[in-house]
DNA sequence: CCGGATCCCACACGATACTG
DNA sequence: CAGTATCGTGTGGGATCCGG
């Protein structure tokens, strides 16, 4: 159903079946659109309210105009986020997340927090395992 | 705590403050490590059981050698999974989670077992889109 | 059996300039 | 305001050979 166990996904994702070849394993289809610089960070942005195409420039300062408007695309292109072009002078646009998206970004979010929440421990291993590699 | 909300998220996540420059915000830099192409893969098999270096080739049979040393080793390095050496002739090498790593894979199961459960709705969503676009 | 070292390429991504 | 178009680059990742 909806919690698969480790194995189930495993044999969804290893393509041990020829029918799926890497790009249609389901698992890897869908975590290479999310997978990618700025994908998340839109869709925290944008599970609060809608946002137009410039607020979310703001949202997120660091981001090219030419990814924001190519990740947009993508998530609109997978049914997490829709469009609405309003034909005012200037025109603006607006986006906002979907139902679907909604309903992943529950998940993610909980990877997220689990980031924000667990990122003093990861740091600690790195720094220990940057010098016991020193020992070379 | 452990589940935060979009907004703080958010903030964790635009480097709105000035110390964190891209590389410090907790969540992307927690993000780009696990959006690599294999490491969900890796993490999926291990969750299971320790595995061996070849027991994984062939768990995840297209990955090439290159990657699978390269993501083991970023994976230990961030204090997700464990390797020891068994200086049997030949050696063996095994590979297992960390209580860190379980934790983060239980969060990361949730997005798994969701897109492996919409993964139609998304292939549906995608050739509506691009049907749309013909119209060009 | 478990990798390290090297070569090479595709593509994600950034910077800049231009349009309706 | 909300994008497209073009160009240039860094690096993630594959293929192959080599070593303990």
């Amino acid at each position: 159903m909806d919690q698969r166990t480790p194995r189930e996904l495993l044999s969804f994702s290893s393509c041990d079946k020829q029918e799926w070849n890497a790009d249609n394993c389901p698992v890897r289809d869908v975590m290479n659109q999310i997978a990618g610089k700025w994908a998340t960070l839109l869709l925290l942005a944008l599970s609060e309210k809608p946002y137009r195409f410039g607020e979310l420039r703001r949202l997120v300062p660091d981001i090219s105009q030419r990814m924001l408007t190519q990740t947009l695309r993508d998530l609109q292109r997978d049914g997490y986020v829709e469009r609405t072009v309003f034909p005012t002078k200037p025109p603006s646009v607006e986006y906002k997340m979907t139902p679907l998206g909604h309903s992943l970004f529950s998940r993610l979010q909980g990877v997220m927090s689990w980031a924000a929440a667990h990122h003093g421990e990861i740091r600690a291993a790195r720094e220990k395992f940057d010098a016991s590699e020193l020992a070379a």
